[in-house]
DNA sequence: TAGTATACCGCAAATTGATGTAATATTGTA
DNA sequence: TACAATATTACATCAATTTGCGGTATACTA
């Protein structure tokens, strides 16, 4: 690490002023950091951004206007480099996913204590991604495999490609074995998985993380 | 929280004696911890399992034997409540999904410091899931999605509902279309990615995090 | 011995990909 | 605010391919 130089620059957007003006005073009165920002709405903040450049932007979910998932891939538009962490009290599956496929480096819920926050901004800027640990568990959780699929590793594969969009003679080709065997593959998944098209059986498979 | 009555137990597979024996000493000298195995190989290991039935396992990728990550669900098959958190060198992106599509409920890298390891042990009992900074990145940036995508929002939506096996009168009917609408929206999805085929377009499509 | 992986046959129905045209809606920018 | 570029919607035709269903059967493996 290098010695910090200049401050590591915050801009905030959050309606709740109590909450807003808690931040600034926490970050403001941080070593290395300046505020230099705090806005109630996307809108508001959108009008100063190309002037003030923040390294940082701490974004609430819920505002006035369009929300803190939409104002993502804008502020993503106008400031390209910028370090945006998601502040909320939302921890559901798809608030948190949405907000991550938009352009979030990092997600906190708001009980976070003040010095894990004052963390996460040095943690994103250092190519981290701080999260909340329940956040933290529904990203894990997203990845893991059902241990108790009744589909063979073999069907699984083949499955897998059928999801890819792949036909069963392509299929047959990648895996070097015959169409036929293929064939039979797909009908057994279906057989095990209680389905009668490609559909049903990449949306069973996936909603019991087969696949 | 409740008060600790009984230590949390834990169980180190790491095949360096050196870096084993410091992750013992260190764990065994933190309160409310005890050490109930060390072992080199996930073999001796499961010798032992069934008796000493650790509430947390650290997990080393490289063993000699079968490697970490297939020991991975071999564990979870015999311990299925064990929460197991790998302890690597490797922060790649292949061994990193593997490892949480296998069942690691956390992934640290050896730089990790010791105070860090303890509170990890401690975050992943309480429903976290700790991961090094890098780590933590790698598994967010594979939710990101290209910004720049030449797919318009409908195509976007129809192209997804193509990688779901869905075919074009499904998605008409789910998207209150007409299945003409459907062949236009992929007609120029396909001229848009330089593809004829939905495989190539799925896969063009998640190359570039389209969709 | 049950399950897995492989392969073959036949058939009707459905889907796909290519190539056109074109009206209306929306959006960004000048 | 008006204009141009996209986006979204819809229709028509065609041959080739794919899909799902019904069987049967052999060799390997845990």
């Amino acid at each position: 690490m290098q010695i910090q130089h200049t401050p590591i620059t915050v801009a905030i957007i959050e309606d709740d002023s109590m909450i807003r003006e808690s931040y600034s005073y926490l970050i403001a009165n941080s070593d290395g950091f300046e505020v230099v920002g705090a806005y109630k709405s996307y809108e508001e903040a959108a009008k100063n951004f190309l002037n003030i450049r923040p390294d940082v932007i701490l974004l609430d979910v819920e505002l006035p206007g369009i929300n803190g998932i939409e104002a993502l891939p804008k502020i993503k538009k106008l400031l390209p480099t910028v370090q945006i962490l998601i502040l909320t009290v939302y921890e559901n599956n798809e608030t948190v996913f949405d907000a991550l496929s938009q352009g979030a480096s990092g997600y906190l819920t708001k009980n976070t204590s003040s010095n894990k926050i004052i963390e996460a901004i040095k943690e994103v800027l250092e190519g981290g991604a701080p999260m909340s640990a329940g956040v933290a568990r529904l990203v894990i959780n997203s990845f893991q495999r059902n241990q108790n699929s009744p589909l063979s590793k073999r069907e699984t594969e083949v499955l897998e490609n059928v999801s890819l969009g792949k036909s069963r003679r392509r299929i047959a080709d990648e895996l070097f074995i015959d169409m036929e065997t293929v064939k039979t593959h797909i009908k057994n998944i279906y057989q095990k998985l209680d389905v009668h098209s490609k559909a049903d059986a990449i949306k069973t498979a996936k909603e019991n993380k087969f696949i």
